[in-house]
DNA sequence: AGCATTGCACTTTTT
DNA sequence: GTGCAATGCT
């Protein structure tokens, strides 16, 4: 992706619209054209704010696209007062084509893309302002959660019972909320908050040393420099004059501060949301944002996009019956002139392999059947983890496919040691980066030289590359010294290079030699796996070559490292003809003839977390919403009455959702209505269940309680499966038996439902502590 | 310091 | 099953 830069936005903000803005082949009228009447309002309403609520299907994103263009055939608006902001960096590359077209070589000007991308970009205009240098390295979920774990190591926190990834969630939500450290250790609440409110004030200050930012200081520093340079606040303003935000109900509180802070002035702002796809809220998005938009604009016209282009009747209909039990939401109703088409099939199977086989027959006989494209079908699950099985069978089917997400191509540990070289070249205060390559490959630099280095610039307050560069002084041992230097002379050789404008890629190339990456990787694990790394160090280097070719200004290399950190694999999706694998939350804004949604089941979708509130649980049946809207013409359910999860295999019990849904379009396998109990999974427990008053199981997760209740206790060898038979059953001094370490003695236990383990004094394998949600115990009667 | 081996915790979704 | 972190051996 490209962000060629206006040298100076003043400049530009009062340049007059020159002839060549727009193309003569489009007019006002051309550009409304193919529109509906409600995307034809919504984009001609240019003036004051707009909120558009739009349900799936309804063309939303062409309506945007349209509107920017509107703005420009009129000229009512020049390229560079444009802003649009979307959620996806392909949303963003979808609407650039079509601007392409019709602004030519001004569209360059016009600024569209996530709010990450956007305000990066700002940053490194104007990140010095606030103290940062325009290299400042960006952290990834990856990177952080290093930064913490050496953080707690440091202040001596065990990082088993405190998981940094944990730590960095509740870091992110502080933040998004705009707490300060001090405010958030006032307000910290029991060992797990006091912990992160302890290391809050660190982190911050490890970033701010490395010149880095973390996802949330993206959009939290601009806010910070909005704040203290009233001046910078004003030149946004002035260029901006037309804003335009896309999936407006997945906005943080940053996010809606940015936004009201850039159109508090003309309040040119168009918001295009749909409440009922809100699935981000676990990372902080508010559908309060989109809710309270007429009162935050009390002049804002609603426009309501509710025709649905996509789907068949049938699949909206079960769409409906989706969102219908949810509480919180804009009541709209959504309509298609399209054909009612074929039900929706729900497969049942016995295992996740059964659920996957019956899957790629489905695929390859619908192929055979209407001459159907792999590229047609999509296959969505709640959980990464799910994708194995389904590949599986494709595998062994034939059918090509692809994974989007998971580990993906930018995460691969040997493309993020190539990143942390290169980061390191341009921002030699990046600790992080610093850390994981300075002894790999291994050059003699180990622990305690690192923590000799460390120490010393501790002293000095300085950052770590200081200390490196003072090495004689530190009082290294010889050896040490000898590799430290060493490990500095051939760093700044390669950092004088990109200083004097050699290609970036030469210098790629030259450090994975230089590094003794390339050697490392050729006599790492098997010739296959070691050819697969290097290939991703080669196509790495390829993509920086590619970049700097099509960005021949300054600073290549840092901008093209910024905007890694900020691309996903969703943005190199090509249109090969296979078959898509994803999660649902990346299946948003997406389209297929095709869809399967995979794994509904108690537990897992619904997911088990979710499943104890009843927030939580609107959020997953709005996921499901998402993901059943993305069939065009034909939809699938499937659900495996055992799973294999967490190393072993356990029944599921299928999902309330599918309870819940509108049977009278769903067919089961066969052609036969689909048999469902309703409300088996409603609040009132005494009607379906029966639970005895007064039990332990008045304390349990309600997770685990439903697992339980649904799945009688199993017997195993004429003895209890004691994770599933509940939490009373195991208590000190009962005998069980392990599968592996064999039989033993409760001592004590502690916590509750998922959380809950065990001291057990076995007679061999000695004493341990179990998770009994991992350890298949068993009871041993006696 | 550097390697191999074992053991242990762990799977929600992501810009 | 997987990946990493601590441990122990060279």
């Amino acid at each position: 992706m490209s962000f060629p830069e206006p040298a100076d936005l003043s400049d530009l903000s009062v340049a007059p619209a020159s002839a060549e803005t727009v193309s003569r082949k489009e007019t006002p009228e051309s550009v409304l054209a193919d529109l509906n009447s409600s995307q034809r309002e919504a984009a001609q309403t240019t003036e004051g704010p707009v909120l558009v609520v739009a349900g799936p299907g309804s063309g939303k994103t062409r309506m945007l696209m349209h509107r920017i263009a509107y703005l420009l055939a009129t000229q009512r608006a020049r390229p560079w007062e444009i802003l649009a902001l979307t959620f996806t960096n392909k949303a963003a590359r979808e609407m650039r084509s079509r601007i392409d077209r019709l602004a030519g070589p001004a569209a360059r000007d016009l600024w569209m893309g996530t709010f990450h991308s956007i305000f990066a970009r700002v940053l490194r205009m104007e990140g010095e302002r606030i103290g940062y240098g325009r290299d400042f390295s960006i952290y990834d979920t990856d990177d952080s959660e290093r930064v913490l774990r050496q953080l707690m190591q440091r202040a001596d926190i065990d990082a088993k019972q405190y998981a940094p990834r944990s730590i960095r969630n509740m870091l992110s939500g502080a933040k998004n909320r705009m707490k300060s450290p001090e405010e958030y250790a006032r307000s910290a609440f029991g060992p797990f908050q006091q912990v992160a409110a302890q290391l809050y004030g660190l982190y911050e200050e490890a970033l701010r040393t490395a010149n880095a930012m973390d996802f949330d200081d993206l959009l939290l520093k601009p806010i910070a420099l909005f704040n203290q340079h009233p001046d910078a606040l004003e030149k946004y303003r002035a260029r901006w004059k037309y804003l335009h935000i896309d999936e407006y109900q997945d906005t943080n509180h940053a996010q809606y501060k940015l936004v009201n802070l850039l159109a508090g002035g003309h309040k040119n702002i168009c918001v295009v949301g749909d409440d009922a796809q809100s699935i981000y809220a676990f990372r902080g998005a508010d559908i309060a944002n989109i809710l309270s938009f007429r009162r935050d604009y009390p002049k804002a016209v609603t426009v309501r996009l509710e025709q649905n282009y996509r789907s068949t009747g049938n699949i909206l209909r079960l769409a409906e019956s989706i969102i219908g039990h949810n509480r919180d939401r804009i009541e709209k109703n959504l309509w298609t002139e399209n054909g009612e088409g074929e039900p929706v099939s729900l497969i049942e199977a016995e295992s996740e392999r059964e659920e996957a086989q019956k899957i790629e027959r489905e695929i390859r006989s619908a192929r055979a059947a209407f001459g159907y494209g792999y590229e047609y079908f999509a296959v969505f699950y709640r959980t990464n983890a799910q994708s194995r099985s389904i590949e599986d069978a494709l595998r062994q089917g034939g059918v090509p496919y692809r994974v989007v997400g998971g580990l993906s191509f930018y995460q691969r540990k040997e493309v993020k040691d190539m990143l942390a070289y290169l980061r390191l070249l341009i921002n030699p205060g990046d600790l992080a980066s610093l850390r994981r390559v300075i002894n790999y490959p291994a050059r003699g630099i180990g622990a305690r030289t690192f923590e000799w280095l460390a120490a010393f610039a501790e002293d000095r307050q300085c950052t770590v590359w200081e200390a490196i560069e003072q090495a004689a002084l530190a009082g290294l041992p010889p050896q040490g010294e000898r590799a430290v230097v060493a490990f500095r002379e051939m760093m700044r050789q390669h950092m004088r290079q990109v200083e004097a404008g050699a290609p970036v890629e030469d210098v790629a190339r030259s450090l994975t030699e230089a590094t003794g990456l390339a050697r490392q990787l050729q006599q790492d694990g098997t010739p296959e796996e070691s050819l697969a790394r290097w290939q991703n160090v080669q196509e790495l280097i390829g993509a920086i070559a590619e970049y700097a070719a099509d960005n021949p200004e300054e600073r290549t290399l840092s901008t093209f490292l910024q905007e890694m950190a900020l691309r996903t694999d969703l943005d190199d999706m090509d249109d090969e003809a296979r078959v898509t694998l994803m999660t649902l939350h990346a299946s948003k804004g997406l389209e297929f003839p095709v869809a399967f949604v995979t794994g509904l089941e108690e537990g897992l979708f619904p997911i088990s977390m979710a499943m104890q509130e009843q927030d939580a649980v609107e959020e997953e049946r709005r996921l499901f919403y998402v993901g059943a809207t993305r069939a065009a013409k034909q939809l699938y359910l499937s659900w495996a009455r055992s799973r294999f999860r967490f190393g072993s295999s356990s029944p599921s019990v299928r999902s309330r959702f599918l309870d819940e849904i509108d049977g009278g379009v769903v067919r089961a396998p066969g052609g036969s209505p689909i048999a469902q109990r309703k409300g088996r999974f409603q609040a009132d427990p005494e009607e379906t269940f029966d639970i005895p008053k007064n039990s332990s199981y008045d304390q349990m997760a309600p997770h685990y309680y439903r697992r339980n209740l649904a799945a009688p206790a199993r017997k195993a060898n004429g003895r209890t499966v004691v994770y599933e038979e509940g939490e009373g059953a195991i208590a000190p001094g009962r005998c069980v038996d392990h599968p592996k370490f064999g039989q033993g003695e409760v001592l004590s236990v502690e916590g509750h439902g998922e959380q809950m383990r065990a001291v057990i004094a076995f007679q061999e394998a000695g004493r341990k502590k179990i998770m009994l949600k991992y350890a298949q115990l068993r009871l041993v009667e006696q």
